[in-house]
DNA sequence: CGACCGTTTGATAGTGCTCAATTCAAGTGG
DNA sequence: CCACTTGAATTGAGCACTATCAAACGGTCG
């Protein structure tokens, strides 16, 4: 079932008064400007968890940032096996695979109850035209997720089980203490299944590693509650890549 | 040393005429249009097998497009492993990393002496603004971009070797064939340890597929020299991740 | 409280890596 | 023109890492 076309759709909210608005849009807009953005915004909806906000082969017609909550992206190839592509939290964009062809190359499913905002897509071109701060970011958007997925190739082709959930948890607590949640302890909103799947690793891999650092007192791991414990050392687990 | 900042400045050449227009701007166009593209191919240049077009850390000005030969892109860790993140032909593009922080994330570099177009980037933002049909392809080859990504991060998480490979010769060679050449022969513009690292394998494994292969009578390997021999059999390893 | 899904842990196997030697191709210089 | 050098590719042997199969445990939510 997709939720995109059977939302939960909460009374359409504006831009212009949104916290989030330095993450998902440019900073430094004149205020008629932001004005304008609140057009683009054509509904805010809430999915559930494990609703999905669009899947694999879903016409495109809007991209999404994510206000509340956390979303997965995956594909698929045809025999059905899944990679997990991405974790999104507040402040990301997401669906942007599906311009190329104007239909989704993977799906999008909510981790937990979550808010999203829908940016029609040919509005989001339109303002583009004549905003070009707007422009420019979009731009930005796209290419930073150009280089975050560069990173991933480099993780899945040359980093060892080990350094790559180092990497994992020190990238998710980054992008946490961003939002002004703490820098050393997190609720993971995902299975081991999917950060085995994200990682190249199979869960069980993912779950002795857990295990395994919190023998070693680099994390305290109680189900999904992860504490870095020796944040230095976790570091250096991911950089031993680098020591090579 | 960068070649882009010496290059062997080959006489400015227009977009207007060239026959493969079609592969690196929009199709359709306008002839005043067309005209108004010539402005923004600031120059070609002719790259010799080695020379770098950008490296990691370069200032970002210009994206590019193959005009002729072949390109290998490339990101590193801080500990000089090295990941190839493509391998890029006649009419494809490359650069788009730079746009987020105005730097180049990784390097790129002459498989062969090869002629490229730089694109300035800036010019290219006021054009596409000017000319919609531009704005909507700018985000279709970076859309494109995204979801090749995506394919690698599942060829990377979850294929075996022989599959990788399999699936990597596919793609050449089908890329090659929409360009009129051979289905079936190609010669490979890259070494086994670039090809490894591009399928998260070592040199000696894809020395060892090769082999294989061609024991299995599916390929005949002369050197860099490939013919296929059994193009179903090969697209049936590619599909096994699919069996299961 | 019981059922179920997710997680942990163990034993074993397999795939691809490491280390090392050899072969091959293409230059390079005497 | 041939010996020599150099970088790439092939091949072998042994091993390390991660996957697989299997069983038991634990938390959560009807």
């Amino acid at each position: 079932m997709n939720a995109a076309l059977s939302p939960h759709a909460a009374p359409a909210v504006a831009c212009s008064n949104c916290k989030l608005r330095d993450l998902c849009m440019p900073a430094g807009l004149a205020t008629d400007q932001i004005a304008q953005m609140d057009q683009l915004v054509t509904r805010r909806m809430r999915l559930k968890r494990g609703d999905a906000l669009f899947r694999d082969g879903d016409a495109f017609k809007a991209i999404y940032a994510v206000r509340s909550g956390f979303i997965k992206t995956s594909v698929a190839n045809a025999g059905g096996r899944e990679q997990v592509t991405g974790f999104q939290m507040a402040g990301e964009i997401l669906g942007l695979d599906g311009i190329v062809t104007e239909h989704h190359h993977g799906d999008a499913v909510a981790l937990e109850d979550s808010e999203v905002c829908a940016i029609h897509y040919d509005r989001l071109e339109t303002m583009t035209r004549e905003i070009p701060a707007m422009q420019h970011h979009m731009h930005k958007v796209m290419s930073r997720e150009i280089v975050r997925e560069h990173g991933m190739m480099l993780l899945l082709g040359s980093m060892r089980a080990e350094e790559r959930l180092a990497a994992f948890l020190l990238n998710l607590v980054k992008r946490l203490q961003a939002r002004g949640f703490s820098g050393s302890e997190l609720v993971l909103r995902m299975t081991r299944d999917e950060i085995g799947s994200y990682l190249g690793l199979k869960l069980e891999t993912v779950s002795r590693l857990f295990s395994k650092l919190a023998v070693d007192g680099i994390l305290e791991v109680r189900q999904r509650h992860i504490r870095i414990a020796d944040s230095r050392r976790l570091q250096a687990i991911e950089q031993e890549a680098v020591a090579l």
